[in-house]
DNA sequence: CTGAAAGCGCTAACAT
DNA sequence: ATGTTAGCGCTTTCAG
């Protein structure tokens, strides 16, 4: 591996000089500087990252925390802050956490014991909000993304979207195509991070004056096979159902699946909507009609955040950006309600 | 942020006590051992990774460059490397080129310049095979991940698979099947990473004696819109064809989508086999047939490969390391061929 | 058993 | 314009 000091030695100047020259530091004579340049080509030298971050006290990368980088999502997500990153001089380290507490307690440890500057941490249904406020207390720069509820903000730096919203505008166009009999499959705990979106949809509902019985709502991951299968326990029980709010695509997809194995014919049969739009989404037949989180947007704001934290005061308060609402896709996995099926 | 001096100052001890307890070398008094521990949990002193690196020389991470996070099969295989780079101590800095080569040196420059102790490179369309074998030459460990034709290796440590085998079972699948008109949806250039898939079919087929004229053969990307696009097309000059191979799975949701698009029923009229059996090749409906791929095995053997070629002399020859062969996955979308469509 | 000292590769004052 | 010096946080001989 070579070294500052080597190609300083081939260039005949010293380690300093080298350091000018690459950094655009100082003042440094034309006639010296190609000889260091050609120094540096001749060996194929490249600065070692490392060593600068260590005296500089700063590395060059940020991490980003995700629970299950099998959740097509966090690829999606990681795709954007991996580029916001970039832009400002930054690699990504990508962690996943497996929803193990374990594994994410290990990698906060090493990303927040310098091996990068901060870290991103996705929201999830498990999320240890102690750990990462013992985390921040000890200095490392820590940003929450995606926290569902900026009316009810978190104890840490976060970017928020109001996915409560999501839930409205999910029910009003359900509700607008006429459907009376709905259904939800929720992709976390009753007690969950999905439980806004829920909520959202809920008090949509009631305030049409449209019933939803506790058990027209199935709980479950966020997951293509327990929306699945929520969805095929919900259609056992309550076959009048004729459309259906799932609080993320994936379960969406779940829902999709199960109509087709009981051979409904969506949307005439059923109607679905789900929550973020994933690529698969569109691509989808029938092509999902969603409610859009603006990811790309929170992906920028968090690692603008997270470089505004890298400078604040252990002390301040933690502060929110808000990303811009979601939005309603519509496409043709909802329709109008016919009578209901039965 | 805490260091380890201060640790040892809390500890009334040297720095070199303090490491030594942490790092279980040399003969540490059991009192003060114990001293130490107290101190460390006080002041919840985590080592400074970096600085670590830096003294042994050898970072704690391994990076993995992919072209694009967005194509699912990187976010299923990155997970597999993280699993194996973990299980050895190794955090995994995923790099992502974006196809772009200016993008993709920098990422190596960056990560060959000691962010990281090697780097897997997974094979893909475009990558540079030069800027590899320089990079390796320098004394980065470098493996080429997913090389496709293990009887003509690269001039580089390699994990292969025998994708020419895929198209070959592939063939043979829908031959048994009855298949006799027959089309190709390729997922690169024809002088790309494909090639071999396309070889393995095409040698297959001709070798029954079935016609497969240039103009069934559509070349593209390896995206879901080109494999529509490419189907759409190709059924449009050649609607008598009953079986397509697309040669990975994303360009074969792209022909199931021009099918339903163009109103035809999968199996019945058409059907479809892919490559790869990404997650969201079972979880369609119908369901994808087709030739997976040992992912699994792959990442395991590339952390492999990876470590030794740490240990290795920079002149020693590429190593290629072979996993096992792909196998068919039958599902729903292929099906016994009825007379052609036409 | 524990401390002192050197040094990993680099940068940032401060000298010259 | 270039060199000298010190030191980032840690590990590792080598003494005591």
């Amino acid at each position: 591996m070579t070294t500052l000091v080597q190609v300083a030695q081939v260039a005949g100047v010293t380690a300093a000089t080298v350091s000018n020259v690459l950094r655009g530091r100082g003042k440094v004579g034309e006639e010296t500087r190609r000889r260091v340049l050609a120094a540096v080509e001749s060996l194929g030298y490249r600065p070692n990252l490392m060593a600068r971050a260590l005296v500089e006290g700063k590395p060059s990368t940020i991490a980003l925390v995700v629970s299950s980088i099998a959740n097509p999502f966090y690829p999606e997500f990681a795709l954007q802050v991996e580029r916001a990153a970039r832009k400002l001089g930054y690699f990504l380290l990508v962690c996943n956490t497996n929803d193990d507490p374990a594994q994410e307690r290990a990698y906060l440890d090493a990303v927040g014991g310098a091996l990068s500057q901060g870290v991103i941490v996705m929201n999830a249904d498990f999320v240890q909000l102690k750990a990462l406020q013992e985390l921040r207390q000890r200095g490392v720069p820590v940003v929450l993304c995606m926290w569902e509820r900026p009316q009810e903000p978190p104890p840490l730096p976060c970017v928020a979207v109001d996915l409560y919203q999501a839930g409205v505008l999910a029910a009003e166009h359900l509700l607008r195509l006429g459907h009376r009999s709905l259904g939800a499959v929720v992709g976390s705990e009753p007690s969950g991070n999905h439980r806004w979106r829920l909520q959202g949809f809920m008090d949509t509902v009631e305030r049409a004056g449209v019933e939803l019985p506790a058990d027209h709502i199935r709980f479950g991951h966020d997951t293509i096979d327990d929306g699945r299968n929520a969805a095929h326990s919900l259609l056992a029980t309550t076959p009048s159902i004729t459309a259906v709010f799932a609080t993320n695509d994936l379960p969406a997809f779940g829902v999709l699946q199960a109509a087709a194995d009981l051979g409904l014919e969506v949307p005439r049969d059923l109607s679905v909507v789900g929550v973020t739009d994933i690529q698969m989404a569109h691509q989808m037949r029938p092509a999902l009609t969603t409610v859009a989180v603006p990811t790309e947007e929170a992906a920028a704001l968090a690692v603008q955040l997270l470089l505004s934290e890298i400078t604040a005061q252990p002390g301040d308060a933690a502060p929110m950006q808000v990303a811009k609402a979601p939005r309603l896709v519509v496409r043709s996995s909802t329709g109008k309600a016919l009578e209901s099926r039965r």
